[in-house]
RNA sequence: CGGGGUGUAGCUCAGCUUGGUAGAGCGCUUGCUUCGGGAGCAAGAGGCCGCAGGUUCGAAUCCUGUCACCCCGACCA
């Protein structure tokens, strides 16, 4: 027995019963905004809710609280607690409702419920039932406080209310990463992957772990942006390495323009500035100064705002103007290599960030005609890079009016189908016409004597390419870099367990790795890494897995007797490993790295030939859009259809429209899609030829 | 801008409803065993519990304020 915790030695009212809390007047009755005298004796002990009961079974009577409505209101309270707890043990057998829900378990009440709450989000699951029961417990609070079957008493007046409530649900054996991952104990994991979720479980989710799976990237300190890590980073050198090469052949120069923009350039073109004033960053000061708790704060207002480039046709045009002044100034054929930002409400690694780096590409010509060519022949400098480098197959086209670039005349584009089946626009060419010209006052006196509005183009790809390179190729146990973009082609791990054989293991391994790189692939020498780090074999193997290396070689004293090399390709399974004679395969590295580029094309291009349907009733149209989920028609099926080629009759009205209900726009009327007079698949009327629908990004 | 949440060890999170010694798993360090494969055992390091006030003998827990972040919607490809 111990003093009573309560405010025994007041005589007045704790302030919170004069705050009138709103979950102590619920749970008391709504008795307690009222101030009351406290009527105990100081000294003796009787009920009061107050006390520890954690600790004790006393409680105070000295406390002005009544005792008697505050018990009863216990005893109601211990009701629930254990109602809670016998659906909390329920729960715990249940897992993540979404596999639940799959499973075609028969449903329980708390199953239909969770269920319910999850399917809020069709798509997304994925950010509702992350990794964690714990975290999908605080996404569906909302929803299962309101069915009031099993709310809480004192439901939603406190902080979190729902997330303390006794129902705690345990981690589900299913949906925690190491449950399933390591040593699957009694509860036999179906197929290990490197990866978790599957890309069928959790597309979204899978797609965040392979990128930090393969250390590509991860988010900082500033919202929104993200670090680019070193093996991300070589993938973007190589990325531009190869395009740069292309841009030199196709007679462009390299140059750099600021980061700033004066506000009023900006303002030049109308168009231009309902695309992207929402988004812009802007600089008001330039210089900081102590503040009076001596914290910074910036001072030196601008006289002009300077926005931060999301693009930079203004500030090049402005540019462009001073140096062209004859048509024998022209073709001017300029690129830029640069970071961007664009504040972005939502970002993704890779996909959509605040800032992202890319490659510019801004041109002016005499004529129109000249400038058109000047689009197309970097349309097909993209495709070209898309499909013979990233082994991404894509889809060229012109995009219609509403997913036009702002400003431009022309938007043409490059479109991929990820392995969800939605459209990734990969790269950017358009033509501007003279509206960015007439803005900037780009002129120049022809050879007739006459002064006119040159014409212009500019052309972008973006660091976007990598998550683009992860979506289409990787699998559940990673990534899977095309081998002509891969940082390293083949990586070789020596078996240097036994101390007595972990020399002359090493020196074989040098000299193997020298013999590589003495081959030539795709125009660079091999890249060869020699992972002698002191690490346990099985990790070691797997981060490279994960990280995509085409090619990977064990060797160990017994293929040094044999003269051979324990090869792996990351295109196929991970156990998949065969021996192969070591001089054989420093020969044939070259073909076999070639052959896996080739694999990944194909695989690439038919999976989308198999999501790609040509049709031609709305029915069909809108049902491969929205497929029923087994056994619940009310659900969305999370993976739609693909790519829909149907006819168009052009109108943004009924785009809109279809962008509404479904979700649907149109990616891009392809460019090597033959005429075929047909009629449009929304509303009848003809239309010229079939264009490509999808869900995208 | 509207709505809903969350801040606890490097990471993922328990603990809070009912105030009383700061917890787990993974990761990290060391040792032994194991190892042609994502190891096992043992020991160890690591925490202004977001911040500031308040209530209390005592606050991670209750109250007030504040900051940050996340999710949904709106916006955007």
């Amino acid at each position: 027995m111990r003093p009573c915790a309560c405010a025994c030695t007041r005589w007045t009212c704790a302030p919170w019963a004069r705050t009138a809390s709103p979950r102590r007047s619920r749970a008391g009755g709504g008795a307690h905004g009222a101030r009351q005298r406290c009527h105990g004796t100081p000294g003796t002990w009787t009920d009061c809710t107050r006390c520890a009961r954690s600790a004790s079974a006393l409680r105070c009577s000295w406390c002005w609280c009544r005792a008697s409505v505050r018990a009863a209101s216990w005893r109601s309270w211990r009701a629930t607690w254990a109602r809670w707890s016998r659906a909390s043990a329920r729960i715990a057998t249940l897992g993540c409702s979404r596999r639940s829900s799959r499973s075609g378990a028969p449903s329980s009440p708390i199953r239909a419920r969770l269920t319910r709450c999850c399917a809020r989000w069709p798509s997304g699951a994925s950010s509702c039932c992350v990794r964690r029961a714990s975290v999908r417990r605080r996404c569906c609070g909302r929803r299962r406080r309101r069915s009031a079957s099993w709310s809480p008493p004192v439901a939603g007046a406190r902080r979190g209310a729902e997330s303390r409530a006794p129902p705690v649900y345990p981690v589900s054996p299913m949906s925690g990463n190491e449950q399933q991952q390591k040593k699957g104990g009694g509860n036999a994991p179906a197929a290990k992957t490197a990866i978790t979720p599957t890309r069928e479980e959790n597309y979204a989710e899978w797609y965040q772990q392979v990128v930090r799976s393969a250390d590509l990237a991860e988010n900082s300190p500033v919202r929104g942006c993200m670090v680019i890590k070193p093996w991300g980073y070589a993938l973007w050198e190589n990325v531009q390495r190869v395009l740069d090469g292309m841009f030199k052949a196709t007679g462009h120069k390299n140059a750099y323009f600021p980061l700033f923009i004066p506000l009023s350039f900006l303002e030049k073109e109308a168009a231009h500035v309902d695309g992207f004033a929402k988004e812009c960053a802007v600089v008001t000061h330039h210089r900081l100064k102590a503040g009076p708790d001596g914290k910074l704060i910036p001072d030196g207002e601008l006289d002009e705002p300077l926005i931060v480039r999301p693009t930079s046709e203004t500030i090049i045009g402005a540019t462009f103007a001073k140096w062209v002044q004859s048509y024998r100034d022209l073709p001017l054929l300029i690129n830029q290599w640069a970071n961007v930002v664009r504040w972005e409400m939502r970002t993704r690694l890779f996909l959509r960030t605040a800032e992202f780096l890319w490659q510019e590409g801004h041109t002016a010509h005499a004529t129109e005609a000249e400038a058109v060519e000047e689009t197309m022949k970097m349309l097909k400098v993209y495709a070209d890079f898309a499909e013979n480098w990233m082994a991404m197959p894509v889809f060229q086209g012109r995009k219609t009016d509403s997913e036009r670039f702002p400003g431009a005349v022309d938007t043409f584009c490059i479109e991929a189908m990820m392995q969800d089946r939605k459209a990734l626009q990969a790269g950017t060419s358009h033509f501007l016409g003279q509206n960015f010209a007439k803005a900037s006052e780009i002129q120049f006196l022809d050879a007739d004597g006459q002064q006119k509005f040159a014409w212009t183009t500019s052309w972008g790809v973006s660091t976007r390419l990598i998550g683009a390179m992860v979506m289409t190729h990787s699998d559940d146990d990673g990534l899977m870099v095309p081998p002509r973009l891969a940082p390293t082609h083949v990586v070789i791990l020596p078996v240097t367990h036994k101390p007595e054989t972990a020399q002359q293991v090493l020196d074989y391994c040098q000299k193997l790795a020298a013999d590589l790189r003495a081959q030539h692939f795709a125009g660079r020498a091999i890249e060869v890494e020699v992972d002698a780090r002191d690490m346990r074999g099985g990790d070691k193997m797997w981060q490279w897995v994960k990280k995509g290396v085409p090619v990977r070689i064990e060797v160990g004293p017994r293929d040094i007797e044999q003269g051979a090399v324990f090869m792996a390709r990351r295109d196929r399974s991970a156990k998949d490993k065969v021996a192969v004679p070591r001089d054989e395969f420093v020969k044939g590295a070259a073909a076999l790295l070639q052959e896996i580029q080739d694999g990944m094309f194909a695989r690439a291009k038919a999976f989308r030939e198999e999501h790609t349907k040509r049709i031609d009733t709305r029915a069909e149209f809108e049902a491969f859009f929205t497929p029923k989920r087994a056994g619940d028609e009310n659900q969305p099926s999370e993976i739609h259809g693909g790519f829909a080629l149907s006819h168009f009759c052009g109108d943004a009205v009924v785009e809109a429209d279809v962008k509404n209900r479904l979700g649907v726009t149109v990616r891009c009327i392809p460019l090597d899609g033959a005429d075929e007079p047909g009629t449009c698949v929304i509303t009848g009327r003809p239309s010229a030829r079939r264009v490509v629908w999808g869900k995208s990004y």
